[in-house]
DNA sequence: TCGCGATGTATCGGACCGATACATCGCACG
DNA sequence: CGTGCGATGTATCGGTCCGATACATCGCGA
C-alpha cells in the first residue's frame, strides 16, 4: 500500500522523506493518522533498491571545493523511474482482495485521477460489495445476538451499520457518475448547504493502452 | 489491543481460540474486519506466560487408557486467572494516545459496561478531541489546498470530513447520556424508525441480560 | 465410501507502527 | 549577543498484527 502512495505521488513531482510524509498525509488523511518514518524510510530504500526510484542529488551544480569538513548529510531527494511507473500503472490496474479494506480502497481512490476508468468502476463496485457485506455481518448480529450483547456493544454495532449505509450510498452515487462519465461530485448532504460547482469531469485521465 | 480484548471476553467465560475469533468478530465487527489466527495464537501464549490466563482441560475426566495412541490435539480451552482480571482492570482504566485511535477506541467502547463510569466519560471526550482535531486537519485541506487536488481526492476529503462531523455528534449524545446517567441510547436517525426502550443504566458491574 | 465444508491449532515472513536518537536551521526572547 | 526551542530532516529498533499456508478431525450428504 505505502509503495503505491510513494509511487503515485512521486509521479507528481520529485521529493525527499520529509515531504513525502506530508504530501501523503494531506492526501491520505481522510482515511489514516499519519505514515511513520519506520514504515516510510525502510521502503524507500527497497524501492531504490528495486530500480523504481532513484536519487535526486539536491544541489548538483557548484560542488563545493570542501567535500570532507562537516559532512553535511543534507537531504535525500527521490525521483521515479521509467519501472517505477511501469510498476505504479501495474499495481493500480490489480485489484486483489486487499484493495476494497479500508486503506487499500482509500490509496487506489486516491489515484482515482490517474486510473482509466474501467479499473475505477471495477473498484468501486468491489468496494460496495466489501462494505454490503460488512453491512450484513452487522445486520445478522444485530438481529440474531441481540440479547446476548450489552448496551455499549450495541450502540457500537448500530453505528458501525449506519456509517455502512452511508457509505454504500456514497459508493452508489459515484459509481452512477462513473458510468455517465461526469466528475467525482456527489450531492452535498454535509454541512454548508451550498453545492460545489465542481466545472469539469478530469479529462478521464491517462486512458492507458486498454484494450479498445 | 488485542490482550484487552482477550482478557475482556474470557472474563465473561471460558474460550478455546477458534470460539474466542468469533465473539471477537461478533463484538468488534464494527470496527474491524476479523482478528487472525497469526496474532491471535501468539497472543494467547503470551498472555498464558505472564499468567493472565490459564490452560483448562477440556474433558477432565474420563482419563482416556491409551494415551499415546492416535495422540488427539483436542481443544485447547483458555480461562482468566485472578492476575489476569487486575490486568485487564488496569488496562481498561489508562488511557494513552493509542485509546483514542479507531480500534483502541472501539475496544475500549466494547467493553464500557465493564468500565466505571468516570473513565468512560474520559475515554469518550478523548476520542472526540482526536476526531475534532482530524476534522480540523481535513477542513484545512479542503479550504486551504484545494486548488492542489484532484477532484477524487477532495471527493475523499469531503466524505471523510462528513464521518468526522457525524461521529462528533454521536459522541455529545453519548457523553451527554453518560453525564446524565441513563444509558447509551442515542436517538434513531438511522433505517427503523422505533428506538429501543433500554429500560435502566447498566450497573457499572457485569449486568449480563439486558432486556427480559 | 468418499469427499467436502466446518471446526480447530499452529507457524512464518512481511508490513507497519511508536519510540527514540541525532543533527541542522531560523528566530524569538531575554 | 547568545541561547534555547520548534520545525525540518534522516534513520533504526522492537513489537504488533496480518495473510498465506499447513495440517488434523468431525459430521454429513452424494
Amino acid at each position: 500500500m505505502l509503495e503505491l502512495a510513494i509511487l503515485g505521488l512521486l509521479q507528481e513531482s520529485p521529493m525527499h522523506g520529509y515531504e513525502l510524509r506530508k504530501e501523503l498525509t494531506a492526501k491520505l488523511g481522510a482515511i489514516r493518522a499519519a505514515i511513520s518514518y519506520g514504515s516510510l524510510y525502510p521502503t524507500l530504500r527497497r524501492l531504490q533498491a528495486a530500480g523504481w526510484i532513484t536519487e535526486a542529488a539536491e544541489t548538483p551544480a557548484t560542488a563545493e571545493e570542501i567535500p570532507a569538513l562537516t559532512s553535511r548529510r543534507g537531504r535525500v531527494v527521490y525521483k521515479i523511474t521509467a519501472e517505477g511507473k511501469e510498476r505504479f500503472a501495474q499495481l493500480i490496474a490489480q485489484a486483489g482482495p486487499e484493495t476494497y479494506d479500508d486503506t487499500g480502497f482509500g490509496v487506489h481512490f486516491a489515484f482515482f485521477s490517474r486510473t482509466d476508468q474501467a479499473t475505477r468502476l471495477r473498484i468501486l463496485e468491489g468496494r460496495r460489495r466489501t462494505i454490503e457485506e460488512r453491512r450484513e455481518g452487522l445486520r445478522d448480529v444485530l438481529a440474531r445476538a441481540a440479547e446476548r450483547l450489552d448496551a455499549y456493544t450495541l450502540e457500537l454495532q448500530r453505528h458501525g451499520l449506519d456509517a455502512c449505509e452511508r457509505e454504500v450510498r456514497w459508493l452508489e452515487e459515484l459509481i452512477a457518475n462513473e458510468r455517465s462519465g461526469r466528475a467525482p461530485t456527489v450531492p452535498q448532504t454535509g454541512t454548508a448547504g451550498g453545492r460545489r460547482e465542481t466545472d469539469s469531469p478530469p479529462p478521464p485521465g491517462e486512458s492507458r493502452k486498454e484494450r479498445p
